[in-house]
DNA sequence: TCTGGGGTCCTACAACAA
DNA sequence: TCTGTTGTTGTAGGACCC
């Protein structure tokens, strides 16, 4: 607990919500919900013009659109959310080297440590043309709380909300928290909230009289204690920059429960194979293996195993999954399941045995994938696809040696440069590409025909640090390529899958690799030529999912604003133009296609005093900086 | 009229070892 | 050798957060 509040606390307002507002003109100043638009969707933020309605986050999004049926309903667009957050903390790290991020829109600063601020009035300073900077710099606005802990910082920023700063004075802290509900603490939830107002005890002030015996024997020693100290304003957790992950985990929930075991069964390992993937971007690998299943009702059960050692490696994650999977009753019905790993190591204890098993392996798992790349068609999201950018093989996208064509009758892997490759040509799915040697890098292709099944996907190097790449790219063919990356002498081989055809996940482990060329590879072209009428509408939704940035040839830049019966609604307007105009098109009309998100306001050259900052240049005309510099006056709030 | 996804932390209990 | 205690690990579940 220091003496001057030089914690500070920023919470972005509204924030996707916001983003989605500033990014579509004609949105602003109406009620928007951000969150998932299926049956089973809830609400991940509602602007303050939805809330108005009622609605607010973690309410079920048919309950939402009773609510406020006239709102906009838009998909969260992660991309554009963690570019914002990027100018954002990179403000903050302006201010301190300090910064605990919480989440997207959320941080702790330690302004005395950045060297900030070291009075209140310093830190209010600091406070304030953080907010002017971020309004200029992102277009947003954001509020601050300043406190002498994070805790009263937290709950100053929430007091601020929206768009605004509030500081509290230390030696305040108690009489301020006093009459606050016991639900303002961080820590008490609904249960706790309930269990207390059991006990009688419905403001923070009532917790401080019942004294900590009292709490800890209620709510046990850990939370008891912890609790008992913020409502006397105790809390000197420090602002810690780097946290290490502890867990990796991949959920999905279903739109419609799952009673069939033997698809339960094969959702389990596409999970696995997901978090696999997370797993390995993130760096880690991980020993305890976890399986969560939500039934029919509601009930949700885990079961875990932890294995000898840490492991990133596909299979073994999905037999793991498979295996805690037999132990699980499913009967009734699966509405969500969940494959998580914990116990992370930043290496890989690679089972030697595995390794050997690796190359039979990437086999199996090539004819598996295409069942995959139907699946993952549906799901081809910010992996553009349809074909329509012909190119480098995803992989080769990644590794830079040629490799897979769009051809349906793809060469075989060359090399590039410096790097050796071997590769055979194939014509209908049978190849295999082979490559040894230290140090080389080497790429092997196959092409397959149409709808066809791709033979041989394996390659093995014969030494440590060898890494051969095997990539199959049908035009029509929905084919999957496996890379098998395998080293003899130990040193952290993997096996990695990738479906060229489907592109979703090709291009998302191309996008790890630093380049999302390979997301567009031949995407539209499979699906097209394997789904039905149903299922084909399903993946046009999804391509052209609600709020989504698209360009047409002829109008330019615009958002999806809604799709349906084969046709595409679009709104032709961007960040800082006026609202704009809507015009209707087929589902593959060619002239159109997805766009990344365009940056919500003009990159401003410079931030230092954001006052003289050259600003944007295309500021939304409802977020002026004045609005966000007048935060001493009338937009603070305080304490009576 | 239902209840997402990705995390963290805590508690309880059983098994086991010192 | 048996018993009780304590600490550690693995497992399962619950609460909470954004």
């Amino acid at each position: 607990m220091r003496t001057a509040p030089t914690i500070l606390h920023l919470d972005m307002d509204a924030f996707f919500a916001a983003a989605e507002q500033a990014a579509k003109p004609s949105l602003r100043g109406k009620p928007v919900v951000v969150g998932g638009l299926g049956p089973r969707g809830v609400v991940a933020t509602a602007s303050y013009e939805a809330r108005r309605f009622g609605v607010h986050s973690a309410m079920p999004m048919a309950q939402a659109r009773r609510l406020a049926p006239n709102a906009a309903y838009l998909v969260p667009r992660f991309s554009l959310y963690r570019a914002v957050s990027e100018q954002v903390m990179d403000l903050l790290g302006r201010l301190s080297p300090l910064v605990e991020p919480l989440s997207l829109d959320e941080a702790f600063v330690d302004l005395e440590a950045g060297g900030s601020a070291d009075d209140a009035a310093s830190a209010r300073v600091a406070g304030e043309r953080l907010r002017r900077d971020i309004l200029a710099v992102t277009g947003l606005s954001g509020s601050v709380g300043l406190a002498g802990s994070k805790m009263l910082a937290k709950i100053a920023s929430e007091q601020a909300k929206p768009d605004g700063l509030l500081l509290i004075e230390p030696g305040t802290e108690r009489e301020l928290l006093g009459p606050m509900s016991v639900r303002t603490l961080p820590g008490v939830g609904p249960a706790t909230g309930e269990h207390l107002r059991r006990a009688g005890m419905t403001t923070v002030a009532e917790l401080a009289e019942a004294g900590e015996d009292e709490l800890v024997r209620l709510l046990g020693k850990a939370h008891g204690t912890s609790l008992f100290r913020m409502a006397m304003g105790y809390d000197d957790r420090p602002v810690v920059a780097e946290r290490d992950a502890k867990s990796v985990s991949v959920e999905d929930t279903f739109d419609v429960d799952l009673h069939d075991r033997v698809r339960v069964r094969i959702e389990v390992e596409r999970l696995a194979d997901r978090c696999v993937r997370r797993l390995r971007e993130s760096g880690h690998s991980g020993r305890t293996i976890v399986l969560k299943v939500r039934r029919y009702d509601f009930s949700t059960l885990t079961r875990s195993e932890t294995l000898r050692g840490p492991t990133d490696d596909p299979e073994v994650v999905r037999e793991a999954a498979g295996r805690l999977l037999e132990a699980v009753d499913t009967t009734g019905g699966v509405r969500l399941l969940g494959v998580g790993v914990t116990g992370l190591a930043d290496y890989t204890q690679e089972d030697l045995f595995a390794q050997a098993a690796a190359v039979e392996r990437a086999e199996r798992e090539a004819d598996e994938e295409v069942a995959e790349a139907e699946r993952e068609a549906h799901e081809v999201d910010d992996a553009a696809g349809a074909g329509t950018r012909a190119g480098r093989g995803a992989w080769t996208g990644v590794e830079g040696a040629a490799g897979a064509g769009t051809d349906s009758r793809a060469p075989a892997g060359g090399a590039a440069g410096a790097e050796a490759g071997a590769g055979a040509p194939a014509v209908a799915g049978e190849g295999v590409g082979a490559a040894g040697g230290a140090g080389v890098r080497a790429g092997a292709g196959d092409g397959a025909g149409a709808g066809d099944t791709p033979g041989g996907a394996a390659a093995a190097g014969a030494q440590a640090g060898v890494e051969a790449g095997t990539g199959t790219g049908g035009a029509a063919g929905g084919s999957s390529g496996a890379e098998a990356r395998a080293a003899g002498a130990g040193a952290g081989a993997v096996t990695r899958t990738g479906t060229g055809g489907a592109g979703a996940q090709a291009g998302a482990e191309a996008r790890a690799g630093g380049t999302s060329e390979g997301a567009r590879v031949g995407a539209g072209a499979s699906a097209g030529a394997r789904v039905g009428g149903a299922e084909r509408e399903a993946l046009a939704a999804r391509r052209w999912a609600a709020g989504h940035d698209v360009r047409h040839a002829e109008y330019g830049a615009g958002w999806v604003q809604g799709s349906g019966l084969g046709r595409v609604t679009v709104r032709f307007e961007e960040p800082g133009s006026p609202p704009g105009r809507v015009r209707t098109f087929r589902v593959d009309d060619p002239d159109l296609e997805p766009s990344d998100p365009l940056p919500l306001v003009g990159q401003p050259t410079a931030v230092e005093g954001a006052g003289q900052s050259s600003g944007p240049a295309t500021r939304p005309k409802d977020l002026s900086p004045e609005e966000g510099a007048g935060v001493s006056g009338a937009s603070e709030r305080s304490r009576p």
